[in-house]
DNA sequence: GATTTGACTTAACGTTGTTAAATTGTCAAT
DNA sequence: ATTGACAATTTAACAACGTTAAGTCAAATC
């Protein structure tokens, strides 16, 4: 009982280790002994609590995401919460070091029930009048697009090439206001007729 | 000078039988010595040819990109264009095992000036009337989207995690689609004055 | 107080990317 | 023919990594 909270905590502080690790010494810097030992930990311990590094990945992608969704404010309709929710995915990829390659790369953890992830991660659309396929569909979209957008940045040689040429804020934010305009013109009513599959 | 060509027969031999190790181990299965023994080779001899494991995967990427944008048929105008090398770019990711894994991890090889190929990457949308900066913002966007929705289907958890909710195809469509129709109004003749920087 | 169990250490294994040095084959110049 | 240079490859090996196995030890449980 206690034993849960300490075990939760320790998991938690693994993953806010592993963020600092990342900070300062990169993704491709960031291994299991350099992580433990900033735990003052010898590496092996670490296998007492997470199965693998892919899942210490997937802890970090989820973090990610959950922080961007908690910055998501109120929104008066699911447009805004589109364009609000990928703003602040993007601000919490790049404003840490290789967030994007992380979440790229990561698996997401098994879910007990995929059923029930699958509606908590459609709630705040479906709360604002999508259907939980379009509030799925329409979000994954945003997320590909900042994902995409955020690793262009944070890609070194990418960086360079594209960095001479246009600025990353304006081009995301103009691809981002673009797509759900576009879902906008989609969904308007009499625009498609039921909707089987997205 | 058959010196030279000999050469670039033998890195276009190794993306090739990287390929196949690809396909038939995946990328975590893709290494160096596996890779060497397709071409009968020791694995230290590829390291003549190539930098390091990094440059190859950058290889591979690029092929992709050859090969989508390759496929693309002539286009009356820059939406279609984009349309066309969207699901042009899916067919070539979702076609070869891990290949948005590929394109997401691998970086660009350091090109021997920038400016000309991004005004290669960019000449087929600048020849439908685009100006330079918005052909590279608005194919860099097609590219997020279509990398982002690939990954979504051949990551394993996720595939079966959406894979329940929605099909992959029509939603990525639906995507692509929302998206050029969002560049459309945004790029009709007197709804944006001059354009500093996209 | 004996036993179990959670959490950790020490030691080590196997794999991987990569480098260094030695080797072979080819071909031009002497 | 002999030499030398150079391209391309082999053998050998290193260091780093993720991970597992076995042992240690204090705290909780009975």
């Amino acid at each position: 009982m206690a034993r849960r909270l300490e075990v939760a905590l320790e998991r938690k502080a693994i993953v806010a280790a592993a963020f600092e690790v990342l900070a300062e010494h990169g993704l491709d810097g960031l291994n299991m002994r350099k992580l433990a030992a900033r735990l003052s930990v010898q590496a092996p311990a670490l296998y007492w609590h997470i199965g693998d590094k892919a899942e210490l990945l997937g802890l970090m992608a989820d973090f990610i995401y959950v922080e961007a969704r908690a910055a998501v404010p109120a929104c008066a309709g699911w447009r805004e919460w589109l364009l609000a929710f990928g703003r602040a995915l993007r601000h919490s990829l790049v404003s840490r070091r290789d967030g994007a390659r992380i979440c790229a790369t990561a698996r997401p953890g098994k879910a007990s029930d995929p059923a029930d992830r699958a509606r908590a991660i459609a709630a705040p659309l479906v709360a604002l009048g999508l259907d939980q396929p379009r509030a799925l569909s329409f979000q994954a979209s945003v997320i590909s697009l900042t994902l995409g957008w955020s690793s262009y940045q944070e890609n070194g040689p990418m960086h360079d090439f594209l960095g001479d040429m246009l600025d990353f804020d304006t081009s995301f934010e103009l691809g981002l206001q673009a797509l759900v305009r576009g879902y906008s013109a989609a969904s308007l009513p009499g625009s498609t007729s039921a909707c089987p599959a997205i």
